[in-house]
DNA sequence: ATTAGAGCCGTACCTTACTACGGAGTCAAG
DNA sequence: CTTGACTCCGTAGTAAGGTACGGCTCTAAT
């Protein structure tokens, strides 16, 4: 973002634990900008870079597409006020209904392991059955 | 499971809110078992598939890859209790994780939301640099 | 000066998770 | 006892998200 943007794709790829064809990848889906090209035609990247393919993972790791997780980064991004606004909140929708699904399979598994690490032989496991309680 | 094993497979993916190929698909690869067949060579299903098919729909939309539900589904069929307990914790592990990653995306969308009900024209949105708070 | 290791590009290929298709059998209602 | 909706099966195709390849250039260190 600021004086030092000093890293090459592959120092990019590695600080973001991605491979590079992904960083190229993003690129090509608009994930994430076209860098300067200093030195002829090497592409030059920053921190800002860094974190933004960190945020591109962490949300597909909670079951985001690329285009959604596009959609968030364009709230990243300096959209106006009123259109990111709507995109938030339905976001924050679909964000809190995946949070329940989650909570409940955490409540599930912590009990199953309670229940594990008193018994002995076999257990049947309540994991399903919890996701309805709620 | 009980008495009424009456639903038909295109009962069952209504109910599940899937495909009928859906269905097929999750059987072939064990994440569903293979029904009795009455009257002929028809599949009947009953409700306890239906929790089960909702539940891998949950735990997809999460983000588990259909080897990681199966896994998760084994948990339930009860396994031996050594054997669960070990895959329990580890998928614990993964769905903390998971739960930190959604719950920070959450506060970084409802501040965001909160700034531009308060300000007029463009906001600078603070979701990925919320991300590193934590 | 040279040469190994990056980077560049386009294209092809791969896995995951479905989705569609086609032709034949089934079944409940009229 | 026929008709139309549903089911059966295998196989093929699709979309998303990468991953690999090959032929070239660049450049930093020996």
């Amino acid at each position: 973002m600021a004086a030092g943007e000093a890293m090459t794709i592959g120092a990019l790829a590695e600080a973001a634990a991605v491979g590079v064809e992904t960083i190229r990848f993003y690129q090509r889906q608009g994930l994430l900008r076209e860098p300067e090209r200093t030195y002829g035609r090497v592409r030059r990247y920053g921190a800002a870079d860094v974190s933004r393919v960190r945020f591109v993972k962490s949300a597909q790791r909670t079951g985001f597409s690329l285009v959604e997780v596009a959609e968030l980064l364009r709230l990243d991004d300096g959209t106006h006020c009123s259109d990111a606004r709507a995109l938030a909140e339905q976001k924050l929708v679909s964000v809190r209904e995946r949070l329940e699904d989650l909570r409940r399979i955490e409540v599930a598994l912590s009990r199953l392991i309670r229940q594990c690490r008193g018994a002995r032989g076999m257990v049947s496991c309540p994991l399903i059955a919890s996701l309805h309680e709620g």
